[in-house]
DNA sequence: GCTGTAATTGAACATCGTTCAATAAAGCCA
DNA sequence: TGGCTTTATTGAACGATGTTCAATTACAGC
């Protein structure tokens, strides 16, 4: 109809992207649609199309949200103040649990497939940031007196690693032999990694 | 028209997987329609379908020889023998640079997310199993006296690690600081990796 | 109560994957 | 050669998708 301004601009964005949320948990990415979502909050397509770009911006700033949880996830874990391997362990587990229950969601972060030249925007890139920094800090408190660009540049390929392996055991590509858990495996690649670091 | 036996099913599978190829080569994968596909051979959509049981089924083919093509590099370095960390350092530039020449096409090997208890066709698991076989040869003639559980799964880490640098490379969720290659990260990985595990 | 503004709608468009009755070309037999 | 059967191939049809935008309607101020 006209005007109603029952909600603002950031409330239909919220009540947007948590239904958008709903959604994803229970039919996967790919029964996300904007009608369907429009539905789900009492509005219509349109509507949508008034507070996102499009229905990639929907799924980027909702992967935002996801970013969001994932670092307070192992930011909590951390708070139980381990120390070194022990404290790799703890954010690998708090990741790998987030992933495998939420694995929907989870996915959804790799879904978007930027084209050549795109570039993530700040925000997101920042986000991102944020949990590699987390991993930065842990491990430089675990293996000693390396430089800073070091622990930084190790940091990101190991938490790539832990990334990694998730992936493969989440779309299972990983089956065959072995049949270890994803978290004996992010506990092989953490021992071995740290242990080299280590000399 | 009407029966034109101008080529075999096996024929038109091929004819079509080839098309496929060379569009996602151009446009990525959403560029990947089966009208076009249809159109790149000569044929109209209905003949797909006599080919393939729907889209997904073609997408999977094309991932197949794409594992193929994967492996084959992969082969070729390792046939120039070198051996130790060298020799793992070879496979993970194949496998690199592989994932950044023909970046859509190796993109595709993740999109396709399985339901929660749809299972990989064999024939699939068969061809992941090839280049995890490669690596575990590598690591075993690396890594010395270890059992061959061991090994087999300590492979499966390794890899999925060197796909997890790629995959955030590739799709630019891994810029921040550092600025290293993706080789770079590889070979870092490995080192580490290698050296934790020969203690 | 009237009017102007703007929030909301939903029909319209192009395109998608997928199906299947209709069609026309090839093979075959007399 | 001509007619009949077979079947490979077609393409219109269907429902659903993302996206747009003129039309509609509810509210705010006078």
């Amino acid at each position: 109809m006209g005007r109603r301004s029952d909600h603002s601009r950031e409330e239909i964005r919220q009540l947007a992207l948590g239904a958008a949320e709903a959604i994803v948990a229970e039919g996967g990415f790919k029964a996300l649609t904007a009608r369907k979502v429009a539905a789900a909050i009492g509005y219509t397509v349109g509507t949508l199309y008034l507070v996102f770009e499009n229905l990639d911006d929907l799924v980027f700033q909702l992967n935002g949200r996801t970013l969001d949880q994932l670092y307070q996830r192992m930011l909590d874990e951390k708070r139980h103040s381990y120390s070194g391997k022990k404290a790799l362990y703890a954010l690998a587990t708090a990741y790998i649990d987030y992933a495998e229950a939420e694995s929907p969601r989870w996915n959804m972060l790799l879904e978007y497939v930027a084209g050549k030249d795109e570039v993530m925007p700040d925000w997101y890139l920042e986000k991102l940031g944020q949990v590699f920094g987390l991993v930065e800090e842990t491990l430089a408190s675990t293996v000693g007196n390396q430089d800073d660009k070091t622990i930084s540049q190790a940091a990101r390929v190991l938490w790539a690693s832990v990334h990694g392996i998730c992936i493969l055991k989440i779309r299972q590509r990983l089956d065959l032999a072995g049949g270890q858990s994803t978290g004996e495996m992010a506990c092989m690649l953490i021992d071995n990694f740290v242990e080299g670091m280590s000399r």
